[in-house]
RNA sequence: GGGAGAAUUCCCGAGUGGCCAAAGGGGGCAGACUGUAAAUCUGUUGUCAGUGACUUCGGUGGUUCGAAUCCACCUUCUCCCA
């Protein structure tokens, strides 16, 4: 199977602009292809990964990949699919982040000559005068095609700044730039780039009379239409300090059935038949799929002897009950005991809970167990002596577990 | 530039002087049920202290015994007219 074949069976292209002659390009390696990152935090998350993943598979046939560190398109804030206004953000604190994004890409891309690239936008868009801008690129732009995109569509109600409505203008530049400067001739982002990547190709076309190309990955939903890759809002991290190797482990482990395979498909690379052969997998045994996910992707994140540490301490859990060296701990000093701490307090300390009522309302609620012993009292106390004795591992819920050791 | 309106707790959204830590929904968390799933039902969802105190309704001042609610100014946003 050649590769866009591969990648129509994993559903992971949403849209192309040519069909035919995409095929035809990254099937022959003939293609130098670029995705653009945003810095927008410290840290990639399992969105990006998902990019990563796809710059992989393309360099694998042959094609060149080209990452694209917003450090200037930042400076905007992309407005797609957003109801508000991104924060604005700091010249510094996006130097920072990119500085981040490149260390985590460079874990998973390798790059170097005749490998994968790694620009900075920063580098041309900053240095761009307003006026030979406006009339280099603003004239090939029509605002009234501008305004029908989608992905403006949601601001269109609650209101666009001209600073965002640039952003479609800055991100066409890019791709005009990597055209003539590195002979890139396609882009790849996530589906509500399509507009922002279309732009570029007209602009292509008009200032230079040449078809460049774009394709779009279908975005990693769940069955309710959600986007992947958060919990309760906040953004599963790429970054170890961030979200734990653990925690990233358990974030696929516990994904829903019905997002398994499809979870699997986009983002690993088991072979494809593999794949079809667990598609039959049904109720209790999609469990096991479930853990093949989450190895693989934390295997790929985080290194192989993480994920089997991830693994093993999630086993050792919620199998046996037994305790593990590898799950989540907090160390408290002997002297903080005093003369014992209140389970509440422990949770505190140990950052299980971000209130002391929230402790509290738990323990009541018979959520806490402490080495598997229900804890009935919020005020029961725990001293130095009880966590010394052995293994002292707090279960808050059915699936956090965070181990106490006191020195 | 002129006019009208909006800003509420994680989100949406009620609340127009005391009965408001603030309805309702969503989301989150926990319990039951399970397969570390989903669905469902129940509880819970500002902080600290156990029947009370404190901080919160864009910001700063003011009126009042008392303000999310009234007044002034400021900030941001939306809509209409130019």
């Amino acid at each position: 199977m050649k590769l866009y074949e591969e990648l129509v069976a994993r559903g992971l292209i949403a849209q192309v602009t040519n069909e035919e002659h995409i095929r035809e390009m990254i099937n022959n390696g003939q293609a130098t292809f670029y995705i653009g990152f945003d810095c927008t935090a410290d840290s990639l998350t399992a969105g990006h990964f998902m990019a990563l993943t796809l710059m992989k598979r393309l360099q694998m046939a042959g094609n060149k990949p080209i990452a694209l560190i917003g450090g200037g398109t930042t400076m905007i804030g992309d407005p797609s699919g957003r109801t508000d206004m991104r924060k604005m953000l700091t010249k510094e604190d996006i130097d920072y982040n990119a500085a981040c994004f490149k260390k985590q890409m460079e874990r998973f891309i390798e790059f170097g000559e005749g490998k994968a690239q790694m620009v900075n936008n920063a580098d041309w868009l900053l240095n761009l005068n307003y006026v030979e801008l406006l009339r280099e690129v603003g004239a090939c732009f029509s605002v009234n095609n501008m305004l029908r995109a989608d992905c403006y569509k949601q601001r269109m109600e609650n209101g666009l700044s001209f600073l965002e409505f640039n952003y479609m203008i800055m991100q066409s530049y890019d791709f005009y730039h990597l055209f003539q400067h590195y002979g890139c001739n396609m882009q790849f982002g996530g589906n509500d780039q399509w507009s922002n990547m279309l732009g570029g190709t007209e602009l292509i076309r008009k200032k230079l009379g040449k078809d460049a190309h774009c394709m779009t990955i279908t975005l990693l939903t769940d069955s309710q239409g959600k986007k992947m890759g958060k919990t309760a809002g906040n953004a599963v991290w790429l970054d170890p300090n961030k979200t734990s190797p653990y925690d990233f482990y358990q974030y696929w482990r516990n994904v829903d059935d019905a997002d398994v395979l499809k979870c699997i498909r986009m983002l690993t690379f088991l072979p494809i038949e593999q794949i079809n052969e667990m598609d039959a997998w049904e109720g209790a045994q999609l469990n096991k799929a479930k853990e093949i996910l989450a190895w693989e992707l934390t295997n790929m994140v985080h290194g192989e002897e993480e994920a089997n540490k991830a693994q093993a301490a999630a086993k050792a859990l919620f199998g046996a009950g037994a305790v593990s060296a590898d799950m989540p701990s907090t160390e408290i000093a002997e002297a903080d005991f005093g003369e014992g701490l209140t389970i509440v307090d422990l949770m505190v300390k140990c950052k299980l809970t971000g209130s002391k009522g929230e402790a509290r309302r738990l323990v009541d609620q018979g959520g806490v167990a402490v080495n598997d012993v229900k804890v009935s009292s919020p005020m029961h106390i725990f001293t130095a002596e009880d966590v010394k004795k052995g293994d002292f591992v707090i279960k808050k819920g059915k699936k956090v577990f965070h181990k106490v050791i006191c020195k």
